[in-house]
DNA sequence: TATAAAACTGTAATCATTACAATTTTATAA
DNA sequence: TTATAAAATTGTAATGATTACAGTTTTATA
């Protein structure tokens, strides 16, 4: 997986072998991971990785625009900050889906206001598979 | 405040005195307080409530779409469902502002396949008065 | 008035996250 | 290379919101 460390180096990351781990786990599993699976599933490459260290190393991501944090389920799960999408979180089964809908854009008075570096549009209810079986 | 009780029944809660005094707060402090905010303001006019039943209480109103559970720094904000509007979250001072963007309705195809009954639009970034003094 | 159901309470347990001090690794310069 | 400082990582302990649960009170019903 290169040029992971160019990029994390272009945000300002000095890509240690930890970080790059981290990153290239974010980047092939979009499935917004916990803390926890993201330690779990590192474990057997990096015996000796704290879950400290991944809270840390997930900070700096957030800090530096890399990553975007979803909290759900009194958790917070990670996401690549790739191309703008929403999220659709079953109340039933807790999983959440993408959607293909972008956030909508502030408009310019509004946005002279604030300084935005990250959108989150999550729709709630029951999907497909648990409308079906109750 | 009177009618709350019927709004309730309408949305099948029974209308107890503890539930409406919740309630209530929830309409007159639509600023998505925190269980334990609800739950120090009440204590004046309901000395005997625990803390569990404000849980408990929200978790109903949330169950019958009355009330939206808003997840930030670790912690649920309350929003009583009225006119859909997105948020702005201030990551240097945490205050959330309502911001008057409608999410985006969901297009048909996808509609079909999940039933929503909430959506949440968040921008994170920094607000005005945190950009002026760093 | 008796009985069951619903609402409420209080304490204890849970569990994700954070604080923090210690250790290891990496970079820098003598 | 070796010494030194800075940065990264680790592990344990504390925090704090939420939940579990059992007991109590209130409300509705017969």
């Amino acid at each position: 997986m290169e040029n992971t460390s160019e990029l994390l180096r272009q945000h300002d990351i000095k890509p240690s072998f930890t970080r790059v781990m981290i990153f290239d786990y974010l980047k092939e599993n979009l499935n917004h991971p916990t803390v926890d699976e993201i330690f779990q599933a590192l474990q057997t490459s990096l015996p000796t990785l704290s879950k400290t260290t991944v809270y840390n190393t997930l900070d700096l991501f957030i800090d530096k625009h890399l990553v975007q944090p979803l909290l759900m389920n009194q958790q917070k799960h990670y996401d690549l900050i790739t191309d703008p999408h929403a999220h659709f979180k079953c109340e039933r089964c807790d999983t959440i889906f993408d959607l293909d809908v972008k956030p909508p854009k502030l408009d310019k008075s509004t946005a002279a206001n604030y300084h935005v570096y990250g959108t989150q549009l999550i729709y709630r209810g029951v999907c497909e598979k648990c409308q079906k079986h109750g």
